[in-house]
DNA sequence: AAATTTGTCTATTTACATTTC
DNA sequence: GGAAATGTAAATAGACAAATT
């Protein structure tokens, strides 16, 4: 029974319910916490009164309120540790779709990563030509849904690259990472599931677990990329159903994992049977490129390999490598969310991958990449920012006296936009505080040496 | 406890289940269920055991079933019904995606329905006339997530065409019908919510829902289309979330509703506050178009109109009406699934539209399909073959002595391929033998009247 | 190092609404 | 038309393991 005492007893948050018995009071507790989060009342990272005090409170029994965290974990309002306690997650607020722009029309746009647009010359030239052949009205039928047999070969070729030899049988066409993401989610996974990921990781992938009800749980890192040791006792402990891994140029921490660390993380997929997907977005920028883990587990491994920035933005295609036991569930799953992926586009990148065109625009993005790094050493030599001279975006270790949120937002007062690590945070995971620097993303150098500089301004201030 | 004497009671089916204490009890009765599902142990619209029997026969409590059952049910693999029982869903066999045509080469398909594709030249001509333009490259770089704003103004063009006036900012682009309920099913509902449609319905929305965690309800119709009482009834005790209708030839009864039956619909909607999607896949081969349901209640429902059937399979590009209260989730769901629709597909489809090549596409292809319906009604006029002179498809009524698989099966044998009605059935519901003849799959109209000269023969055996 | 705090999972109890007979 | 059968939902109870103190 609630007793007096307790209004001497401040907790750190107070459900409002109405216990009308209209709305059951799990759904009561839930709705009331979504929106004290929503409004402000408690904020990213605060920590919640245990679920038992709470249950005391309210006069309810402790998995009344264990249901009504689970619901608002499903949707990553709140995560919660065994031991520790429930957490506000670190970017309900910021959680906005990294696209989004408008009103952003006068910053200098070094936040949502956009790969250099120069080359989509060469694209365009491309499908001029591929209008004078006869053949592209089939193009415009339907076709397998996994992809056309000529596109997946191109697909082969474009794999081997990067070091992964994977029979045409074995790939899937679909339409960039974050819809192979989507993809791979909705079909392998289940409402609940959980997949272990860097602390800071691609919001995309949080973004699109949200929607589904999948858990991210984070991973702490070593200064460098995932611990492994509390890799594993994550797996041992959280029941972990799957990993998401950039091996290659993480977003947005830049880091690449050397050989040693691949097979490390490959040695705990096999250990606990996960499904592991390795995303290899950047690795187009990798000078020395180390074999993808999929290469050491291809049968529990989708390597997703997107298209949008190695060759145009445009270009909606990226291939996977399926696993053979998973490639039934992936076929449909694609059928069930594309249909097919769009075959103009398809065969464009297709052709650029044959005619051996596709090359040269990396090698090009990489060489404006190169010029753009060139001015990040020129402004930010003085502090720590990790990334190398072909990297689309740098991460810039802030100094402890900021947040990345804070320094978001005082770029943002001085017309520059760059996103604070709190928009890449899994969970209530703790990390030192950075900034994502979308170095590509200005239209000019001009621009871009203008928004390091008034960066640079801010920090020496 | 158990006691022997059940040995002697048999029930239509016992799981088999060790209780060995590391799988959860729950879990392995789910696993033992799906299992015999799938190896045709226990067949589609089986009638399982009362929870309650099963409870008792397993001596564990009567929640550890219902458990149990509810996994199952999530994944789409059983149906209850308060009062009468559960029972295995009509289509777990025939869940297959509906454009895997392989081992079918030498079969006539009128399965799985492909649109006219001849008018593709139209396209293919408008992509050449793209190329020479010298805004191409700039169409390849990243827009704003809900699509351009030019593409969206020919997207409110479009869909003005089917009764519907929307001001361009609510119009979101989505990468066809498919993706737009991917999109929908993930932003808007959860896993667990309930959504009603009809006892037959659009295969599509039945994968993605399973892939979701999303449960159909099927509303039984009255010859026509959905019985309005029924569907009352069900929002009343089911605790309905939305509801999914194809008011213009419905896939795959060909039936259209009339304005009754839409306003009819429409009080439901605003009676039970639902989320109405309105899909208008069809739309384009009515004659006489009534307003669709979105037009009376544009707060509450999103309609979705694809181009792929109208225009060209190849277009991977619809138009959604957004209500204002779920653009936001819905913008925010398309950048998850899709980041962006195909730019290259809006524009051409943006260029269609305007220039007026788009109708001049749909007039012809209605053209082709007159002249296929002709032929049908030429082999199949002694039969019940619902549909019209413009029909994509057509429904076939099959006599009593028929199921819509047998049909199927049989026909397959004979080199024409057929869907029979099963794969249409949601959960376990009960309707009349029929199969979809996809019309205008066929090549050539010379393999059509083949098709169906086999079809009749069969038919009259 | 042991006791306590804390979240999570499974199973149980109770209540209820509908369908069937 | 009322009792029995039946599925569904919510709230409760108990056990467990990790983290903290």
């Amino acid at each position: 029974m609630p007793v007096n005492s307790f209004e001497y007893y401040p907790m750190t948050w107070k459900p409002h319910i109405s216990k009308s018995g209209i709305v059951p009071l799990y759904a009561e507790i839930a709705q009331s916490l979504e929106h004290d989060i929503r409004d402000g009342v408690i904020r990213p990272n605060d920590k919640l009164p245990p679920q038992r005090e709470l249950a005391d409170y309210l006069d309810v029994n402790l998995s009344t309120v264990a249901r009504a965290f689970k619901l608002c974990t499903s949707k990553g309002l709140i995560s919660g540790e065994t031991g520790r306690g429930t957490f506000i997650a670190s970017d309900v607020i910021s959680n906005l779709p990294m696209l989004n722009e408008s009103g952003l029309e006068h910053c200098i746009n070094l936040g949502a990563s956009h790969p250099p647009y120069k080359q989509n010359k060469y694209v365009a030239l491309m499908l001029k030509q591929l209008t004078k052949k006869a053949s592209i009205d089939s193009i415009l039928e339907y076709s397998e849904v996994s992809g056309r047999l000529l596109h997946k070969r191109s697909g082969k070729k474009w794999l081997s690259e990067f070091g992964l030899n994977v029979s045409a049988r074995n790939i899937l066409i679909t339409s960039g990472l974050q819809n192979s993401l989507a993809i791979i989610l909705a079909s392998l996974f289940q409402y609940g599931d959980k997949i272990a990921t860097n602390a800071v990781i691609y919001p995309g992938i949080k973004n699109i677990a949200g929607n589904l009800g999948i858990q991210l749980i984070p991973v702490p890192y070593t200064g460098r990329t995932m611990d492994v040791k509390s890799l594993l006792q994550i797996c041992k402990n959280d029941n972990i159903k799957g990993i998401y891994v950039i091996p290659d140029h993480h977003n947005p921490t830049t880091i690449s994992m050397d050989v040693e660390e691949r097979s490390a993380i490959a040695d705990v997929v096999k250990k606990y049977n996960l499904i592991c997907m390795e995303d290899g977005t950047y690795s187009f920028l990798s000078e020395q490129r180390n074999p993808p883990i999929t290469s050491i587990i291809p049968e529990q491994s989708i390597y997703i390999s997107t298209v949008s920035n190695s060759l145009s933005a445009g270009l909606r295609i990226a291939f996977l490598s399926m696993p053979p036991d998973y490639s039934e569930e992936l076929i449909n799953g694609n059928s069930n969310i594309n249909v097919m992926a769009p075959p103009l586009e398809a065969e464009i990148v297709s052709q650029l991958i044959d005619s051996g065109i596709a090359y040269k625009i990396v090698e090009e993005k990489k060489q404006e990449l190169n010029a753009r790094n060139k001015i990040v050493e020129k402004y930010l030599s003085n502090y720590n920012v990790l990334g190398d001279s072909h990297s689309q975006f740098r991460w810039l270790l802030l100094p402890e006296k900021w947040t990345g949120k804070k320094f978001e937002q005082t770029a943002k007062v001085h017309g520059v936009q760059v996103f604070g690590c709190e928009r890449f945070i899994v969970g209530s995971a703790v990390v030192k505080p950075a900034a994502r620097l979308a170095i590509s993303s200005p239209k000019s150098l001009e621009l871009l040496e203008r928004g390091l500089g008034t960066l640079k301004e801010i920090l020496t201030e």
